[in-house]
DNA sequence: ACCTGTGTTACGCGG
DNA sequence: CCGCGTAGCACAGGT
């Protein structure tokens, strides 16, 4: 991985137009040959180019071009000065990110543990197939003999409620409802969930489920 | 800005949660306290952290401890080892990135051409309001009369849809149709527009538009 | 502070 | 290889 600080101007071409004016910067290049341009801030590069691309260095006048082409792809950076070049080989890919949290850790336990949502409902089907798209969970509830859609969401917002009544039509019963089951279900999504009939609830997630 | 190669392990919790085992990585710190973690490949970081957090540096038996925090989050490093650590002062924010080929500039160029959608359209507002939300181009049918409700995008997707449906229920008039028009309209997006009496077109973008 | 929408989204997964 | 949907999306802009 190299890090190379300079005064450097770049354009890139590809699915769009882009053009960063003239201005020190850090170019971080990385074993795959992926390149990103980063700024005086935030987390994001200001302009990058992705891993399947070719290099070749030339010199114009007094300042060096750096190129990066892909098929599709083309981003160019003119360096006027260099600062700062500094390599350190990190040797191999390494392990990845963990997470947890996530949703369909969410929608797994939820399966497993549908009563939190609402106690009367058994758990019938993960990923339950329609013509809309796959449901998330569907359950009977035992009282009402209704079926029910869940969505399962870790922030639940508005699209959430137009997606789940997508599945509540497209299923063909006619005795069903809906809910969103979420970690966080947000303020207007609440408002627009009741306007439409379709149920919510928040839940905790279980400290270090597997 | 500091750019760091070392030996080390990352905890964040916060919107998620999430474990980076112990492996060599660059840790890339910006002027604005937002940090990030760079393994071996992809532009992507591993980890990160926004620009709102306080840093705090501890000792724990023998590595170092970093800890990023904010109200809400918290990224913590564990540093076995440090291979290189480099600081450089890139002084100021600086100019950002100019973009061409934008979904505004795209907008405002149909505005101003609508005929290339369809010859027997006339333009009447952008950004029209509705409780849905804002249409990008509201044009009339000089035809049949009809009020066109278009979506532009740039790539149009299945979401693309459901949103210029949404669109166009909450236009009250009898008299209407709704329509997609962007560079690159996907083929599942088609089959669903067609499906739901949605038109589509893809239109080039103008070379060097202004 | 919350919500909405865009992005050269990037990335992984499935066909 | 392409198409699709997700994301700790990040970030900008509006209310």
């Amino acid at each position: 991985m190299r890090t190379v600080f300079a005064l450097c101007e770049v354009t890139y071409s590809g699915r769009g137009d882009t053009f960063l004016p003239l201005h020190p910067r850090m170019i971080l290049i990385k074993n795959d040959g992926s390149v990103s341009i980063n700024g005086y801030s935030k987390v994001k590069p200001l302009n990058y180019m992705g891993p399947k691309s070719t290099f070749t260095e030339e010199k114009e006048n007094d300042h060096l071009i750096w190129a990066f082409d892909s098929s599709k792809e083309n981003l160019t950076i003119r360096i006027h000065e260099i600062f700062a070049d500094n390599y350190f080989d990190l040797q191999e890919e390494g392990p990845g990110l963990v997470r947890d949290g996530t949703e369909p850790q969410l929608q797994k336990w939820l399966s497993e543990n549908i009563e939190v949502i609402d106690e009367n409902l058994v758990f019938l089907e993960r990923e339950f197939n329609t013509e809309a798209g796959p449901v998330d969970l569907l359950a009977k509830d035992v009282t009402t003999g209704e079926f029910v859609v869940i969505e399962v969401k870790r922030v639940a917002m508005s699209s959430a409620v137009y997606q789940v009544s997508r599945y509540l039509d497209a299923l063909d019963h006619p005795n069903k409802r809906a809910m969103i089951v979420a970690l966080d279900v947000r303020p207007k999504t609440r408002v627009l969930s009741d306007k439409k009939s379709i149920g919510w609830k928040e839940v905790s997630f279980p400290v270090h489920c597997q």
